[in-house]
DNA sequence: GATCCGTGGCG
DNA sequence: TCGCCAAGGAT
């Protein structure tokens, strides 16, 4: 059965693998191991489409993990900007940094394992696509797959050892890192979570879900808990042309990013809506943005006094230059509402 | 194990 | 409109 499994699952890949700017081209040997570890950390929690063009833009700007490890930090968080998860976008460059200092990537999955940002997941996929380690490669795609290829009726994410034992026993000693991208293609593409085009899976005679009933039931999972709403206030503060722009603290929520200043909403609640320089204020919309845990609605206040002197840490940015500011997308909103009020 | 951490697309 | 979802990791 195992063999049976990869086999036609590599034989699909073989004539159906997207092209994707990160995979080899057809024929060439393995893919630089750079762009395989770029790639995987983009794409924790994040879709192909959404991740393109940022790994177009990175690796154009930095080529090698050298290049990446040498540049200041500041423009790594910048250049990450909307794409959201920023904790990857630090340790991203930490990891950058170990690397360079250690000659170069390790090869086994333990030792990827030990790198800042890497975990089990990351670490087994890149042992296996950028080294052609066997590794057991288990994500979103392939618990969905698994649990519907063994009919895995357990919910999430109980059921994710019973998972990672299936998927073990389907795994090939060789090209483990094409059978990984061949079950997330498969998941991407036909076993998808609202679909399941069971009549062009190459893996539909071994499905048991297929036989059984529905494979749209499974995976099972845990019900989410509903989000909260908060409101915060963010504060435009302008002198001569150019906005006051903080940067947030290097842990928690936007870490290490530029931000407007606030009033120190958080997903626990709201702002205390208290502003940071005195003088007069004025209404400057609001706006709405949904993060993971939590729905924001941000109010903008503008100050509307003269020469204002914020306290505390800060730079005064060029308000035309305000799109390459590296603003996470809630305070982006909150610019270009500003500036669209202003014409 | 439970919680925190972004964003955009989809039905 | 809205809940769900996505190549998860750190604490």
């Amino acid at each position: 059965m195992s063999a049976t499994v990869s086999d036609k699952l590599l034989a699909w890949y073989d004539s159906h693998a997207r092209a994707l700017p990160w995979r080899a081209p057809p024929g060439a040997p393995r893919p630089d191991p750079y762009r395989v570890w770029l790639s995987e950390v983009m794409l924790q929690q994040t879709t192909v489409a959404a991740v393109i063009p940022f790994f177009e833009k990175f690796t154009a700007t930095w080529p090698s993990v050298g290049a990446l490890a040498a540049a200041p930090e500041e423009d790594v968080m910048a250049a990450w900007a909307g794409l959201g998860y920023y904790s990857r976008a630090r340790n991203l460059v930490k990891c950058a940094r170990v690397i360079a200092e250690q000659g170069g990537f390790p090869e086994t999955e333990a030792e990827l394992r030990k790198l800042p940002g890497l975990g089990a997941y990351t670490a087994a996929a890149v042992a296996a696509i950028a080294f052609g380690q066997r590794a057991v490669v288990v994500d979103a795609n392939v618990e969905r797959v698994v649990s519907r290829l063994f009919a895995i009726r357990d919910p999430l994410p109980g059921s994710r050892p019973a998972i990672r034992a299936a998927t073990e026993t389907i795994t090939p000693d060789e090209r483990a890192g094409d059978f990984a991208q061949a079950m997330m293609d498969l998941g991407a593409s036909l076993c998808t979570a609202r679909d399941a085009k069971c009549l062009l899976c190459p893996l539909s005679a071994e499905c048991r879900a297929r036989s059984e009933g529905n494979p749209l039931e499974l995976p099972v999972k845990a019900k989410k808990k509903a989000r909260p709403s908060r409101t915060g206030t963010a504060f435009w503060i302008e002198r001569d042309e150019k906005v006051w722009l903080v940067k947030r603290p290097g842990t928690g929520m936007l870490g290490g990013m530029r931000a407007l200043p606030d009033d120190g909403w958080s997903a626990r609640g709201d702002g205390h809506g208290e502003a940071p320089v005195s003088g007069a204020w004025k209404a400057g919309g609001v706006v709405r943005h949904g993060f993971t845990h939590f729905d924001i609605e941000l109010g903008v206040a503008v100050h509307a006094g003269e020469r204002p002197t914020p306290n505390g840490e800060g730079e005064w940015w060029p308000v035309h230059a305000i799109e390459d500011a590296g603003l996470p997308t809630l305070f982006a909103k909150a610019a270009r509402l500003v500036l669209a009020k202003r014409d």
